[in-house]
DNA sequence: AGCACGCCGACT
DNA sequence: GTCGGCGTGCTC
C-alpha cells in the first residue's frame, strides 16, 4: 500500500495566447514562486513561458495537471501591470492572454541579452592581405574610433557589410565581444530648455499642482506650445524618479517631436512602435521593464509595457481615431491609458485642440480638469476660414479646383509663400466605370470600389490591397477604352495644379508617397526651406508640422468626411478640417483658408468658418445626449463573420432574437456591415445600446455564451466601436 | 497561437 | 489504393 497521494500545490499560470483564462499548473516543491513571475510551463507539445498569475482556480481534474518547469530570472509582471491585463480583458470582452500577448511583444526579452560583437584593427594584420580602397577605408575609419559593430563600421567607411566580414576573415580586423550599449543618454529634467510665455507657466504651474491620479484635458489651439507645457509635468515626473509615457498617434512621423523633447531635456526618450528592429524592440522593452528608461513614447500598443514604476501618462491628439486598436484585441488607447493611470495612481494629460466629445463631457461633469491654453504663442494669428459654395463658383468640368481658389493659390505663389492644397483620398480617381454600360470596377474580396493609382499604373482595394493592372476592356461588356475615372484623388489633383500652375514647385505627401520617418522627415525639410512652394496632399499633412511661409490651405472637398452618417463623423471631419487649417499662418504672416463645399450652411462648415468650436461641439453634444448615444450612452457593436452570406446571416439573426431586453436596452440590427464583404469575409452587424449607468459587458457575455456559432461564423465584440467599419 | 486529428481530390 | 489539402478543436 503506497501511502495517499498527496495533492500537488497548483498555481495559475497566464500564457500569452487567446485562451479563455489562466491554466493551471503543479508548483514543484523545489520552485518558489511568486505572482508575476515568468516561468516555463508546457502546454500540448510545445514550451512557452507565462506569468503566475495567482493561486490555482483547481477545477481541472489532477491527472490533466502538468507541472510548471522553471522560473525565469528576470523582474517579475508587475502587479499593476496584472491588474491592467485583467481590466483591459474584462472591459474588451477579450481574452486576458490576448491582452498579455501585448505586454509580452518581445519573444526573447527575457533573456540575458546577447553580447555585441564589435571590429577593431587587427594589430598584426598578415603581410599578403589585399588592402583594396573599400578595405583602406574600413581601416581609416577605425583611426581614431573604438571598435565598432558591423552595420555602424559599413555606414562610417561607406562600404557593404560583406567588406567588413571579409576584411575580418582575411585577418585584417579582430571580432571582439562586449556587453551591449546601455541606453543613449537619460533625458535629464533640469537641463536648459525653452523660455515658457506666461499662459504657458501658468498651465504648468497648475499641471505639477496635481497630486495622485487625476486626469487634465491639456486644451489649446495649434501652435499655443502645450507641447512645452506637459514636458514640465514630465521635468516633474523625472525628477520624482518615476517614468514616463507619452502617447502620440504617428510615432512614425513625428520627427518635429522627438527634436523638441531632445531640445528640453538633451537627450532622446525611448521610442517604442512598430516599425523597430528586433533589438531596439527588445532593449526598448527591458529597459522599460527594468525602469532604466524614464521617458517611452511610443504608439498605442506602448501602453502595454511592463512599467517598472509609471509616474505620468500624456496622450498627445487625444481625440485622434488612430487611438482606436481596430484588429484583435479593440481597445481605446486613450481611455485605457486613464485607466492606467488610476491604477499607478498617477497623473494622466490629454491633450488636443480640439478635444473628443467624450473628454469635453468628462470635463463638464468635474471627472477632468481642464486647462486651457487661449493663445497662439509668440502671438501668431488664427487663420481667416472661407468657404467656398461650389453650387455658385464650380469648377470646370473635369477639373476640380474652383476659381476663387485658383485665384488665391495664385495671389500666394506670386506673394512668394506657399500653399496647401488637401484631399483626403489616395489615388488619381476613387471609382472607374465604363462608359458604354456603366460597370464600375468593383473589389472583388470587399464591397468597395477599386481605386486608380496612376503613378503605379494600377488599381487597388483600399481594404484588403487586392491589385491588379487597369484592363484595356470593360470586364462587363468587353467595350474597348470605355473605362473612364472619375472623381478626385491627390494624384489627379496634383496634375491638375502642375498644370494650372507650371512655375510653381510641386508636392505630393501620402501614405504612398512617403513611405517611412526618413521620407517624411525630408520632405518636411524641404517644405520648411521653402524648396517646395505648393503641397498637395492627404491626411498626413495635417499633423503638427509648423511651416512659417505657409499662408494658404485649401480644402479640395470639405464635405468628404460628412457622409456615411456615422456616430462621429462630424465631429471627426470637424477635427481634421481645423487641423489642416491650423497648418495656415503660423508665424508672423496671417493665414487664409478655403473649404470647398456643396453645402456652406451644414453646422460642421458653418462652425468652421465662424471659428466657432465651442457652439458645434456643444450642438454636437446636445445630439448625442437626445440620442442616448456616447458618452450619454454605452455601445457594444457585434461583427458577425464569415465566408457562407447564408451562415452569417442565420446566426446573425439567431443573436437579435436571443438578444437582451430590458429597460435602458437596445439591440439593433443584423444590418449589412459599412463594407458588407471585407477580405473574403461576409460581415453582418448588432448593436447593443444600453443607458450609461447599465454595464454592457455582462449582458453581451451572457448573450454569446447563450448562442454559440457554428463552425465557420465568427463573432466579434468590439466595446465602444469608433468607427462603424 | 500551434499542433493534431479528420474527412475528400490527384498521384505512385 | 495512398499523400495531403486545411477546417475544427484542444491545450492546464
Amino acid at each position: 500500500m503506497s501511502a495517499s497521494p498527496v495533492t500537488p500545490r497548483r498555481l495559475a499560470v497566464l500564457l500569452p495566447l487567446p485562451l479563455a483564462g489562466a491554466y493551471d499548473y503543479a508548483l514543484p516543491d523545489d520552485l518558489d514562486l511568486a505572482p508575476g513571475d515568468y516561468v516555463r510551463v508546457p502546454l500540448g507539445g510545445r514550451t512557452l513561458t507565462g506569468v503566475v498569475w495567482g493561486e490555482a482556480l483547481g477545477a481541472v481534474a489532477p491527472a490533466k495537471l502538468k507541472p510548471i518547469l522553471a522560473r525565469l530570472d528576470f523582474a517579475p509582471f508587475p502587479a499593476l501591470s496584472r491588474r491592467f491585463v485583467d481590466w483591459v480583458a474584462q472591459y474588451t470582452l477579450s481574452p486576458p492572454g490576448a491582452v498579455l500577448k501585448m505586454a509580452m511583444s518581445v519573444p526573447d526579452a527575457l533573456d540575458a541579452p546577447p553580447d555585441q560583437v564589435v571590429y577593431a584593427p587587427a594589430p598584426a594584420p598578415p603581410a599578403r592581405l589585399a588592402w583594396t580602397p573599400a578595405r583602406l577605408r574600413v581601416q581609416e575609419a577605425l583611426q581614431d574610433r573604438p571598435p565598432q559593430p558591423l552595420a555602424e563600421l559599413a555606414r562610417l567607411a561607406k562600404v557593404g557589410p560583406g567588406v567588413v566580414k571579409g576584411l575580418a576573415e582575411a585577418g585584417g580586423l579582430i571580432a571582439q565581444r562586449r556587453a551591449r550599449d546601455p541606453l543613449p543618454g537619460r533625458p535629464d529634467a533640469d537641463a536648459p530648455g525653452p523660455v515658457l510665455s506666461a499662459d504657458q507657466q501658468k498651465a504648468a504651474r497648475a499641471l505639477l499642482a496635481s497630486q495622485g491620479f487625476a486626469v487634465t484635458l491639456l486644451d489649446g489651439v495649434t501652435g499655443s506650445g502645450k507641447t512645452e507645457v506637459y514636458f514640465e509635468a514630465i521635468a516633474a515626473c523625472l525628477r520624482q524618479g518615476r517614468q514616463a509615457l507619452v502617447l502620440l498617434p504617428e510615432i512614425a512621423l513625428s520627427a518635429q517631436w522627438l527634436a523638441r523633447f531632445e531640445a528640453r531635456f538633451g537627450a532622446p526618450p525611448v521610442v517604442w512602435h512598430s516599425d523597430l528592429t528586433h533589438a531596439a524592440r527588445r532593449a526598448a522593452w527591458r529597459a522599460t521593464a527594468l525602469g532604466e528608461a524614464k521617458v517611452v513614447v511610443g504608439a498605442r500598443s506602448a501602453l502595454f509595457l511592463p512599467f517598472a514604476d509609471l509616474g505620468l501618462l500624456v496622450v498627445d491628439e487625444e481625440h485622434e481615431g488612430a487611438y482606436k486598436q481596430e484588429e484583435g484585441t479593440l481597445y481605446h488607447a486613450r481611455d485605457m491609458a486613464v485607466v492606467r493611470a488610476r491604477l499607478s495612481d498617477c497623473q494622466a494629460v490629454l491633450v488636443s485642440a480640439t478635444p473628443a466629445i467624450e473628454t469635453l463631457v468628462n470635463v463638464e461633469t468635474g471627472r477632468y480638469r481642464r486647462l486651457h491654453l487661449p493663445d497662439r504663442h509668440g502671438g501668431a494669428l488664427l487663420p481667416e476660414i472661407t468657404a467656398i459654395d461650389l453650387r455658385r463658383a464650380p469648377p470646370e468640368r473635369g477639373r476640380w479646383l474652383a476659381p476663387p481658389l485658383v485665384k488665391a493659390i495664385e495671389d500666394c505663389l506670386a506673394a512668394g509663400e506657399q500653399a496647401l492644397l488637401f484631399l483626403n483620398r489616395r489615388g488619381y480617381a476613387p471609382l472607374t466605370l465604363c462608359r458604354a454600360c456603366g460597370h464600375r470596377l468593383q473589389c472583388p474580396n470587399c464591397s468597395a470600389w477599386l481605386v486608380l493609382h496612376q503613378r503605379i499604373a494600377r488599381l487597388q482595394c483600399h481594404h484588403c490591397g487586392h491589385a491588379m493592372v487597369p484592363p484595356g476592356q470593360c470586364p462587363a461588356c468587353q467595350a474597348e477604352g470605355s473605362l473612364v475615372a472619375c472623381g478626385p484623388g491627390v494624384e489627379r489633383l496634383a496634375e491638375e495644379a502642375a498644370s494650372r500652375f507650371p512655375k510653381a514647385r510641386l508636392a505630393q505627401m501620402t501614405s504612398d508617397t512617403v513611405s517611412g520617418p526618413k521620407a517624411a522627415a525630408e520632405l518636411v525639410r524641404r517644405m520648411s526651406g521653402r524648396e517646395i512652394d505648393l503641397l498637395v496632399g492627404t491626411q498626413i499633412i495635417a499633423k503638427g508640422h509648423h511651416f512659417p511661409w505657409l499662408t494658404l490651405v485649401g480644402v479640395v472637398d470639405a464635405d468628404l468626411g460628412l457622409e456615411g452618417g456615422d456616430l462621429r463623423a462630424g465631429e471627426r471631419c470637424f477635427q481634421l478640417l481645423s487641423q489642416v487649417s491650423g497648418r495656415a499662418g503660423r508665424a508672423e504672416r496671417p493665414g487664409r483658408v478655403l473649404l470647398q463645399t456643396w453645402m456652406p450652411e451644414h453646422p460642421v462648415i458653418a462652425a468652421l468658418v465662424a471659428n466657432d468650436r465651442d457652439r458645434f461641439l456643444e450642438a454636437e453634444t446636445q445630439a448625442r445626449r437626445e440620442a442616448h448615444m456616447p458618452p450619454f450612452g454605452r455601445l457594444v457593436a457585434l461583427i458577425v463573420s464569415g465566408p457562407d452570406v447564408n451562415a452569417v446571416e442565420a446566426h446573425a439573426r439567431a443573436l437579435a432574437r436571443a438578444a437582451p431586453k430590458g429597460e435602458g436596452i437596445v439591440v439593433l440590427g443584423p444590418a449589412p456591415a459599412p463594407l458588407a464583404l471585407l477580405r473574403g469575409q461576409h460581415r453582418r452587424r448588432l448593436l447593443l445600446q444600453t443607458r450609461r449607468d447599465l454595464l454592457p459587458q455582462p449582458l453581451v457575455r451572457d448573450w454569446l455564451g447563450g448562442c454559440k456559432a457554428p463552425g465557420r461564423v465568427r463573432v466579434q465584440a468590439d466595446v465602444d466601436p469608433y468607427s462603424f467599419f
